[in-house]
Parts: C-alpha cells; sequence; structure tokens
DNA sequence: ATGCATGAGGC
DNA sequence: CCTCATGCATA
C-alpha cells in the first residue's frame, strides 16, 4: 500500500518471451567468471517517498527556449546542446547512426544489434569500425579490463585508455590553461564517440529558428525555480566566463569554510524568487561545470548572489569581532536523526553489464522501447533500468565541457 | 565526485 | 517515453 510503484516502472510487454537468465550472460561468463553477474542492488524496491518535503524543481522552459535558440545561433556554434526539438525522434546524424540497411525487416536483425555490442565488449575483437573517433583503433583492445572497479565506466570502451582520453581533450582544443590541477578526471569524461557525436550535430541544423529572441524575458515559471533573475539570453552567456566563474566560486566558497552542502542549504536564505536549495551534488556539478551550460547560466546568478551574501556576512562578522562585541550566538543543537526513513537504494550496475550497455549504446543512443527490452532482458536487468540508463548516457553525453574552441 | 533515479513538462 | 534539472546514495 505504501509503497507506490514507480510509474515508470513497465511490466516491459517484450519479456512475454521468458528466456533463459542463465544463458543471457553466457558472454560475460566465457571469459571470466565475475562475482556477481547480477546489478548489486538486485532490486529497486525503494520506490522511496520521494521526499515528502523535498522541494523538487522542474526543468522550466526558460532553459529549453534558450537551448533552441542556441541551436539557431550561428555564433555559437561551439556549444554543445542538443537541441531537443530539432532531433528529437529522427535525426539525420548523431542519434541512430547504426548502418544496418533493413533492420526493419530481418527479425534477426534485433540479434545481430545484441551480438555486435557484445562484440564490442569482447577485447579481442576489434571492431573498431563502430566508433566514429579517430582514436577508436590507436590501441589495441587492452584497456577493457582495468575496468573491473565497476566505477569508472565511461573510461570501460574498448580503446578508451587514459591515453585516449588525453588526446580527447587536446582535439577540443581545451586546454586547462588558466585553471589547474584540481579535476584531472573532468576532461576524460568524455569518449570520443561522445566528442564525435557532438562535432557533428553542432554545426548543422539552424534550421529551427526558435521564437525565443535574446533579450526577451521569460518571466514564466511554473512552481518554484529560477525565474525571474536569470539573463534573458543565455547565449550570450561565454563558457569562458563560467568556467572562470565557477573556479573562482569554488575557491571562494573554500575560503569561507564552506562546503558544498552548506552552499545549497543557505542559498534558501537568500530568498531569491523561485530559489529554494539546491543539494551538495548540484553544487559540486556547478563548480566542475558539469551541468548542462543552461543550467550553469541559470545558477550562476543564485551562486553568485549567495557569494556576495555570504562574504558579506563574513566581513560583517569580523567586523563586529574587531568591535569586542558579543561574539557567540551560533548555538544549535536539537536535531532529531529519523531512522524510520526508508532509503532509496541505487542499483548498481556491474562493469560487465555496462560494457554492454556502453556497446549499445555506440550503436544506438535511443533504443526503442522493444530494443531496451531485449537489452534488458539480456542482462537481466529491469527495462526501466536499462531505459534510465540510457536517457542518463544521453544526458551524460550532452554534458556540456566549456572552453571547448573558445577561442575567438 | 558520480552513478542511478525522479519528476515536470513536452511531444 | 524523451529531455532536463536535480537529488539521493555511494564509491
Amino acid at each position: 500500500m505504501l509503497t507506490s510503484t514507480s510509474p515508470i516502472d513497465q511490466p516491459s510487454p517484450l519479456s512475454s518471451s521468458p528466456t533463459m537468465p542463465a544463458n543471457k550472460l553466457a558472454f560475460l561468463n566465457s571469459s571470466s567468471a565475475f562475482p556477481s553477474s547480477q546489478p548489486t542492488t538486485s532490486t529497486v524496491t525503494n520506490s522511496n517517498g520521494s521526499g515528502a518535503n523535498m522541494g523538487r524543481y522542474s526543468p522550466s522552459n526558460f532553459y529549453r527556449a534558450a537551448a533552441v535558440a542556441a541551436a539557431s545561433s550561428e555564433s555559437n556554434n561551439n556549444r554543445r546542446y542538443m537541441p531537443s526539438t530539432p532531433w528529437s525522434k529522427s535525426n539525420c546524424f548523431g542519434d541512430n547512426f547504426k548502418f544496418e540497411p533493413n533492420s526493419l525487416f530481418c527479425p534477426s536483425i534485433d540479434d545481430n544489434f545484441l551480438r555486435q555490442a557484445e562484440a564490442l565488449t569482447k577485447p579481442e575483437s576489434s571492431s573498431a569500425l563502430y566508433y566514429p573517433s579517430p582514436f577508436a583503433c590507436s590501441s589495441g583492445p587492452a584497456t577493457v579490463s582495468s575496468s573491473s572497479s565497476s566505477s569508472s565506466s565511461t573510461l570501460a570502451y574498448p580503446g578508451a585508455s587514459n591515453m585516449e582520453t588525453h588526446l580527447l581533450s587536446d582535439q577540443n582544443s581545451h586546454n586547462h590553461h588558466l585553471h589547474h590541477n584540481h579535476h584531472p578526471h573532468i576532461s576524460s569524461d568524455l569518449h570520443p564517440f561522445y566528442q564525435h557525436q557532438y562535432a557533428a550535430v553542432a554545426h548543422h541544423h539552424a534550421a529551427a529558428a526558435a521564437g525565443v529572441l535574446p533579450g526577451m524575458v521569460v518571466g514564466m515559471h511554473h512552481h518554484g525555480v529560477v525565474t525571474g533573475l536569470m539573463p534573458a539570453h543565455e547565449l550570450d552567456v561565454d563558457p569562458r566566463e563560467l568556467e572562470t566563474f565557477a573556479e573562482r566560486f569554488k575557491q571562494r566558497r573554500i575560503k569561507l569554510g564552506v562546503t558544498q552542502a552548506d552552499v545549497g542549504q543557505q542559498l534558501s536564505k537568500l530568498k531569491m524568487p523561485g530559489v529554494g536549495s539546491l543539494s551538495q551534488s548540484t553544487i559540486c556539478r556547478f563548480e566542475s561545470l558539469t551541468l548542462s551550460h543552461n543550467n550553469m547560466v541559470a545558477l550562476k546568478p543564485v551562486l553568485q548572489a549567495w557569494l556576495e551574501f555570504a562574504e558579506a556576512e563574513m566581513r560583517q562578522r569580523k567586523k563586529d569581532e574587531l568591535n569586542g562585541s558579543i561574539g557567540g550566538s551560533s548555538g544549535h543543537g536539537s536535531s532529531t536523526g529519523s531512522l524510520i526513513d526508508k532509503k532509496r537504494k541505487r542499483t548498481s550496475i556491474a562493469a560487465q553489464e555496462k560494457r554492454f550497455l556502453e556497446s549499445c549504446f555506440i550503436q544506438q543512443q535511443r533504443p526503442s522501447g522493444e530494443r531496451i527490452a531485449q537489452i534488458a532482458d539480456k542482462l537481466d536487468l529491469k527495462k526501466n533500468v536499462v531505459r534510465v540508463w540510457f536517457c542518463n548516457q544521453r544526458q551524460k553525453n550532452k554534458r556540456l565541457r566549456f572552453a571547448a574552441g573558445q577561442s575567438a
């Protein structure tokens, strides 16, 4: 009763063809008997109460508008947006670029699809054909085994080694010039494959002339997201500026002795219209520039406001102390820890499965529901898990990397 | 810092 | 069922 089944959790119509789970993973077991052939969190029993008091934001049209506008802006070719509108379902490139001639007629093609993905997961097979990346075949098979830690999924691709990812950032002409080494892994987050896609997508489709003009102030809001104070033209925001700000923000934040989580919480104190609190995750992502451009742009003024607020506060405090005023007054303590919280469990997809998924992704970034079901079936994962994985993968793929080719 | 997840809004 | 912003949970 209490457990509300997640709405997206569908019974997967395709699973009507019960296949033996044992067979499904045969390809995985063949080479190495991996400990847990199943996701560590076998079932997503959670259903989480979606935090009764958790304010959850939703995307605003605001962002969208900007994204679309970005798509039509020639001066911003370097932005890696994926304008949702233009290529939502069928796009000439980037999305479904699988070159199967008659994939719709042959029933065995699907099988072929999975076989391909399977092949790609095997170190021996250098089917680099499916890697549009220039580095695709630069380094041999090897690397796959290094992903045993299951945490570095993005590097798990066959042939995606540190060296390559390094090259990758170079290709982007994005050499962390000013900022130092704090996040060595950030620039190596994207697989060459992804980069390529982006490059390809970036230059076309200016056709979708957005109805959003730079300068128009979309004051609309739905529930409580950041609304009124965003610059009406995100497009004018230079990625370099964001990068600089993010870096500086982090430094000053640290100087203030405030954690990312603190920032998130204190944000609500600002009482900015439509601005509540944010999570540590978001602050972290902001600082590391791992949010979408629009998201960065939207959050920047908010965080900037906080920064100024916090610094002003600190100055004030220091002043007070110098005046020999009454200090302290930072008492607090009562915090009842509710242990009866129902925690949501995170499914952990094993490295092997991830590799398979990644291979599938290479063939098709937006697999159909049926395909997803097949994959899920093969990996013995819930369809929804696979679906979400693809969604996240796409999103990750789209994730911004600022300062790329911003030399002009 | 990041993987898997939720949910709103949109086709 | 997608995208996008965002968060919990965790490595």
